[in-house]
RNA sequence: UCCCCGAUAGCUCAAUCGGCAGAGCGGGUGGCUGUUAACCACUAGGCUGUAGGUUCAAGUCCUACUCGGGGAGCCA
């Protein structure tokens, strides 16, 4: 067993304390009488500087300090006179565990992102990085703590359906047919031969299978991942994703919206409360409008309107948009960066679009032209939330459907579910890695995400 | 997929009108008050993304391609 100690907890350790730490060093100044290594172990943002007492250890001994370098020191905890740390670590042994070369391409300064991209194997050794992924963990943990307490029962959906979710994306087929040689029937893939019997893809949304359970468990979430065949290549779109998708019975549009901005709250809250460190180091190198960002999601009531208002909202805010908004049509992203950022400066919900261009499970409203969903905007990351109450009647589902052309015998069970003790209930999606990149500053979702998928990339 | 921008040392970048290929960091060597991306000196390190073209002369201009980034569309 390797003995150490985390420097998370290190850093709290009283003066006098012996401890063993081990980490990879960050920065290594060597001089006459004595020498320094920075060292971080990923535990927490902090590192923990390890002084070395030249008379104690040999040129030879301290020649693998080198930045990158793993290493094991035994020492005792001491008061540091220098001004950037309370505590450091005063050597009396050192074991160089993984030493490296001149190679080493982390150098002890800034790195692009896009040069940390092609290095997903050693990029979580930086700051950023390392910081990305601890608020990763806390913001997953600060969902399921969130619907745990507020009633709801996680389940989980299956990863490989029989049908494309309608309106959701391009999907990924998963076959376990030889492609080299696939069986034909008549001209066309035989998939009656294929491991399943029939077609498969990987779930685009969990949606529809989420419905039922909350029809019959009452309030349920699904935390997983999601895959898209998109060729979208842009820096808020991946191949591979994690969505949030809530589903509540007894739950119109207005509780949806209540639910989503009391989310919304807890998480920033969770993460400011928990990652205070990660939050301060985004704020200082990547958004120095965070903790105001944070502050407005905390403090402000959100924003709501409806997509009718938001459209003469728009058209008549005197702002040139390179698509002139209509009503009828779905909002560009510099409408929802508009609405969000420069009229009301805090999210913004808008509900209530026309039927035209939602889905076929939302519901009606009353007027008949538009449907109860809500989409959830917020300043310069855009679309956060897209969710809605979703329709139980049946025969306005029926004839939805089949406006949309949707095979009704592929959607009898969805159809069944209104036929029999249907109920009203709504729900939402979240896309889990742009949340992240709300709250770290991140730009582009590659760099949330330890190994993405993208469009034409593996990384 | 479309539009725009970019590619120069290991990394981050500079190179004026087309005229000798540069700096900082990182590496090595030496020096040095307990330093904080330490500092100082010296040193090694280049087929300027690839293939063509224009020119006395191309990192620089033109064409195509490859790769990277951003935007649009689609979406989360």
């Amino acid at each position: 067993m390797i003995l150490r100690e985390p420097v998370e907890s290190v850093v709290r350790r009283e003066v006098g304390c012996t401890v063993t730490v081990c980490g990879w060093i960050r920065t290594a100044r060597l001089s006459r009488t004595v020498a320094f290594a920075a060292i971080n172990d990923g535990s927490c943002a902090q590192n923990l500087q390890v002084v070395f007492d030249r008379e104690r250890f040999t040129d030879d001994s301290l020649s693998g300090l080198l930045t990158g370098a793993c290493i094991k020191v035994l020492g005792e905890i001491v008061s540091s006179p220098g001004q950037e740390q309370a505590k450091e670590l005063h050597a009396t042994s050192l074991e160089i565990i993984g030493p490296v070369d001149d190679a080493y391409p982390l150098q002890k300064k800034r790195h692009s992102l896009e040069f940390l991209r092609s290095m997903t194997h050693l990029r979580p050794r930086t700051n950023t990085f390392a910081s990305v992924f601890r608020v990763r963990h806390h913001l997953c943990l600060a969902i399921h703590r969130f619907f745990d307490d507020d009633g709801f029962y996680y389940i989980q959906p299956p990863l490989i359906t029989s049908s494309d979710c309608e309106g959701a994306g391009e999907t990924f087929q998963v076959t376990a047919l030889p492609l080299t040689q696939v069986p034909l029937k008549d001209g066309a893939v035989d998939f009656s031969r294929d491991f399943f019997r029939m077609p498969a893809f990987l779930s685009v949304s969990a949606q529809l299978e989420a419905e039922p359970l909350a029809l019959a468990l009452g309030k349920v979430y699904t935390f997983g991942p999601t895959f898209r065949a998109d060729p979208s290549d842009t820096r808020t779109h991946v191949a591979e994703f994690w969505m949030i998708e809530p589903e509540m019975a007894f739950f119109d549009l207005e509780d949806t919206m209540n639910l989503i901005e009391r989310f919304m709250k807890h998480c920033v809250r969770y993460v400011a409360e928990r990652c205070p460190d990660e939050v301060a180091f985004f704020q200082k190198h990547y958004e120095p409008g965070l903790t105001e960002r944070y502050r407005t999601i905390l403090e402000s009531e959100f924003e709501r309107i409806t997509y009718t208002e938001a459209v003469e909202t728009l058209a008549s805010s005197g702002a040139r948009f390179e698509t002139v908004p209509r009503w009828g049509e779905d909002f560009s992203s510099e409408h929802q960066r508009y609405l969000a950022g420069e009229v009301f400066g805090k999210p913004v919900f808008v509900t209530d679009f026309p039927a035209s261009i939602k889905p076929f499970y939302m519901r009606v409203n009353a007027d008949g032209t538009t449907v109860a969903g809500v989409d959830l905007f917020a300043p310069v990351v855009g679309e956060l939330v897209g969710g809605s109450q979703r329709e139980e009647r049946l025969a306005h589902l029926g004839r939805r459907a089949q406006e949309a052309g949707i095979d009704m015998e592929t959607y009898r069970w969805y159809l069944e579910l209104r036929r029999w003790g249907s109920a009203p209930h709504s729900g939402f999606g979240l896309g889990f890695d742009r949340m992240l990149m709300y709250l770290t500053g991140m730009e582009n979702i590659r760099d949330v995400i330890p190994y993405p998928r993208a469009f034409g990339k593996m990384y």
